[in-house]
DNA sequence: CTGCATCCTATAGGATACTG
DNA sequence: CAGTATCCTATAGGATGCAG
């Protein structure tokens, strides 16, 4: 076993499997999304839903399940009249947040770029 | 604006816009275990179908084809008889390379994280 | 070998209405 | 307020066969 690993068909192999069993676990449209939302504290159900203005009911239920049981979530309730149902974070989901962090900031790059491309078009266009 | 951004409901929208736009661009089964695949060098049509053993014709040269559309990927023909075609990344695909990095560095941990988690839970049953 | 055309279906996810 | 229950549909993506 070499110290610097070779990009082997074994390695390709792994890092498929890994990045496919991230990508199962962070699936669906909204998880990612509802971390984010929840990166700035702990919410309760409404407020998640009116932060992703689409979303509604029936789908945030069931990604929060999907969540809470993936260690991402935890359901906090008060015995408040009427009841108040809290969600917040784990310390578990702020493992992927390094993966949010690059999604974010590749976003924002790939943003500036195309806006470059249509300047560029549109400078391009002017010139004939 | 503070030198320290706060995390406001602006920057979060924004957030939520840059990783809803990467999301998109990143869409589908596929494209992401493909350039994982052509991290090992440019490859044909059918070394790319035997890598991702469950990938349909239909389906790859659809994948393909919107990862060139967003310069992901450049398709090069070659007048052999028969025809070989072959795909290989561009230098924008490199950019990704520290979202994928980061997909497949969490799913290592989180499998890691599984396998403790089945070990723990078969002790506690021995010891009841 | 490199795909395209056709058909088909499973499922994610949306709309709407309703309950404790 | 915090969800469930029903119903519905768009679309991703699989199966198969064929073509240049």
């Amino acid at each position: 076993m070499a110290a610097t690993p070779k990009l082997t068909k074994e390695t390709c192999n792994g890092a498929l499997a890994a990045i496919r069993d991230t990508l199962y676990v962070l699936s669906g449209k909204w998880k990612i999304l509802l971390i984010v939302s929840l990166r700035e504290g702990p919410m309760r159900f409404n407020e998640l839903q009116r932060g992703l203005v689409d979303i509604t009911p029936k789908v945030l239920s069931k990604e929060l399940r999907e969540m809470e049981m993936n260690e991402f979530v935890v359901r906090k309730v008060f015995n408040t009249v009427p009841v108040t149902v809290t969600y917040e974070l784990t310390p578990y989901a702020a493992t992927v947040f390094p993966i949010i962090d690059s999604l974010r900031e590749w976003g924002v790059q790939h943003r500036e770029r195309i806006i470059e491309h249509i300047k560029q078009d549109n400078k391009e266009a002017v010139e004939q």
